[in-house]
DNA sequence: CTAGGGTTAG
């Protein structure tokens, strides 16, 4: 069980010697001061509390129904428990109970309700209580009016929230914050600030919420300018040492990539540090991978006696990033359990996604042992599975899992789609894929860029280019995801043109490109030996596109002059990266050695790999490939010892098609299959057409837009 | 007896 929240002493107290003096002396019809008691109780004795004491009221009048109301209103919630939905549901029945009797309501009843209605989000009661605000007169009411728009606001109707608030004849810092946190809410970054250049206009003074408010629209570096902007009016409005404010801004700086102004303010609030500050701090420090500040916080946490809650648990789980945290993940889990918050769906969720990322064989065990032991699952604990097993490579199990959800969860949502398409490419079946992209299309996710994306790589890793353009044409096309994935495919299929010429179409539409798009781009110049065009974007995406280069472009690069033989300049880039170079840049390189039969270079790379990773077979097999090629077989044969040595050997690559929903598998001289000479007579035919055809020149289809 | 605001998991 949960540990009760800390009480108020004073309050309760006076309240208490209240209470008796009312049942002892006999005034029994003082309801004013019965209402006090039930107040009183309702804030610091929690609601069953305030419940029994209104039962014990001789005389309720309207203010007692209201006081009741209104603490069913603001009972606080917890995931696990449906005490929060019963309790505003409740608010609803008395309200209907309150009617039934005769009572007259005003607008604390109706403030209170609508705070109900909208914490449940029941958009349908929520308008229902509006044509009784009208009908009461109310609306002319600055607190019932301003109730209102926050109601619409949280059921995301901002249409309407935008209506109330525009004909209220008079408003307040609440009405327009009401207003503004529903824009922030849905991310309407454009509309929040113009509402807040009107507020300002309009001499309604900015206060601790409006800039609450505010702080969460800062997402990403992009809003650096914008977070430098909002101190200044903070400052200006002096709201710079308030602590609701101070936490956003926590969060804000952590937002913007700035983890060393988060600091900075959570330092300087000391006072007044709540553990909202706290966990906005662990929170920070876990979303940019400061595991070991994320530990030494929760401990001093524990020092400072702040009472630890499952925001807490969740993001000092989420810090731990890889199996390096695997051990302090286990402790957390222990007290998660010690602390009785196993009942709460996100700690849980975070413990299943801590030990995915943690897991060193990219099994699932302790994952799946949370799901199983999980008593209310959302849909956040279904699809961190799916997205595990299909990460992980557990392809079968992940199409399982996915029948498996569909039989017994009420929604599969984009997530679900785009992880098990996922598993679809990685197991080229595409006769599945088309089944669930039927069920993408009748669920109406087709448009969602990440369903699309998946789609689209299915797509064109089984050689149906023409039906990735499709799903690329039904998806949104509003970031860069689908994009990527449809430069991908072409690059793939050796379209190269196409490629750019969508790069041309998606800077028209004015998506930014992100490090992966550039990826996509040289590889995609990379296949058609375009090294110049290629090698413009590797010298240009920092400077022109601001993004910034990373080990993977170095190594596309390489390979843009390894596959066109200038090995040179190949290794000319390598030399001038500005961080070393891993080992995929140098094994990129080795293997554009063995393409164009230079031994003198790839002996001196193979050096380095070796350093770098003694264990990779790959190395040794290209090396060892090249030894034969150059009739070397005495360092082959050194070679090939010392693998043995080390315990490695060749890991055979394997290749498969599906026909007729039969999976034909085969690896390298295989002949094992029944009708391997038919096959093999194929493929001769195969490579003579592919001669022909590249003898000619490439034709390039024209590529039209939807 | 009322209304608005800050922290979490894919």
């Amino acid at each position: 069980m949960r540990a009760p929240p800390p009480l108020s002493a004073a309050p309760l107290l006076s309240a208490a010697k209240t209470h008796a003096r009312l049942i002892k002396s006999g005034a029994a019809s003082d309801t004013h001061a019965w209402n006090a008691v039930l107040t009183a109780y309702s804030r610091s004795a929690g609601l069953a509390r305030a419940r029994d004491l209104f039962d014990e009221i001789p005389q309720r009048d309207s203010v007692s129904w209201n006081a009741l109301i209104a603490a069913h209103a603001s009972s606080p919630t917890s995931s696990s428990s449906s005490s929060s939905s019963s309790s505003n549901a409740l608010s609803w029945d008395l309200f209907r109970a309150m009617r039934a009797l005769g009572l007259p309501f005003d607008h604390y009843t109706l403030g209170s309700v609508l705070k109900a209605v909208a914490r449940s989000a029941r958009l349908q009661f929520g308008r229902q209580l509006h044509s009784l605000v009208l009908k009461s007169g109310l609306d002319r009411n600055v607190f019932s009016a301003s109730a209102l728009v926050g109601m619409y606001a949280k059921c995301a109707s901002l249409r309407d929230a935008s209506r109330v608030f525009e004909a209220m004849p008079e408003r307040n810092a609440v009405s327009w914050n009401a207003l503004l946190a529903g824009y922030a809410e849905a991310g309407e970054v454009d509309a929040a600030f113009r509402l807040f250049g009107r507020m300002e206009r309009a001499s309604s003074v900015p206060d601790e919420a409006t800039f609450a408010s505010l702080l969460t629209l800062v997402d990403g570096i992009a809003y650096h300018r914008l977070m430098c902007q909002l101190h200044g009016k903070i400052v200006k409005y002096g709201q710079a040492k308030d602590s609701v404010v101070c936490n956003a801004a926590i969060t804000a700086y952590s937002q913007c990539g700035l983890i060393g102004d988060s600091i900075k303010v959570f330092d300087k609030m000391e006072d007044n540090r709540d553990l909202i500050t706290w966990n906005s701090m662990l929170a920070a420090y876990a979303c940019h991978g400061l595991t070991d500040c994320a530990m030494e916080l929760f401990v001093k946490m524990q020092e400072f006696g702040i009472n630890q809650d499952m925001y807490t648990f969740t993001s000092v789980i989420s810090s731990c990033t890889d199996h390096g945290h695997h051990n302090q993940g286990r402790i957390l889990h222990g007290l998660v359990t010690k602390r009785g918050l196993d009942g709460e769906t996100p700690v849980f969720n975070a413990l299943i996604a801590m030990y995915i990322r943690t897991s060193e064989n990219g099994m699932m065990e302790d994952a799946v042992k949370c799901f199983d032991s999980m008593e209310f699952r959302d849909s956040v604990t279904w699809n961190s599975i799916l997205t595990g097993l299909s990460q992980n490579g557990l392809s079968t199990e992940a199409l399982r899992f996915f029948g498996h959800m569909r039989s017994v969860e009420f929604k599969i949502d984009h997530y679900a789609f785009s992880a098990v398409l996922r598993s679809c490419s990685d197991l080229a079946i595409l006769q599945l894929g088309q089944q669930i992209h039927g069920l993408v299309l009748r669920t109406g996710f087709a448009s969602n860029d990440f369903v699309a994306s998946s789609l689209i790589f299915m797509y064109s890793k089984c050689g149906v280019i023409d039906d990735a353009r499709s799903s690329f044409h039904e998806s949104d096309k509003c970031s860069s995801v689908s994009w990527n994935s449809i430069i991908f495919g072409y690059a793939q299929h050796g379209q190269a043109r196409i490629a750019l010429d969508l790069f041309t179409k998606m800077q028209e539409r004015k998506v930014p490109p992100d490090h992966i798009t550039f990826v996509g781009l040289i590889s995609a110049c990379s296949h058609i030996g375009l090294v110049e065009e290629g090698f413009n974007f590797l010298k240009t995406m920092e400077s022109k596109y601001g993004v910034a280069i990373r080990m993977e472009h170095y190594a596309c690069g390489v390979d843009l002059f390894g596959r066109a033989g200038r090995l040179d300049e190949a290794k000319e880039l390598i030399d001038s990266m500005p961080f070393k170079p891993d080992a995929t840049v140098w094994m990129t390189l080795l293997g554009a050695c063995r393409i164009h039969g230079n031994m003198e270079l790839a002996s001196e790379v193979a050096k380095h790999l070796l350093e770098a990773e003694p264990r990779e077979h790959s190395t040794y097999v290209l090396l060892s490939c090249m030894y034969s090629g150059f009739g070397m077989w005495n360092d082959r044969a050194l070679l090939q010892r010392e693998m043995r040595n080390r315990g490695l050997s060749k890991v055979p690559g394997w290749s498969w098609i599906e026909v007729k929903s039969k999976v034909h598998s085969f690896n390298a001289e295989d002949r094992s299959h029944p009708q391997a000479e038919e096959i093999y007579e194929m493929i001769v035919m195969l490579i003579e057409e592919i001669e022909v055809f590249s003898s000619r020149e490439s034709e390039i289809d024209d590529f039209e837009f939807g």
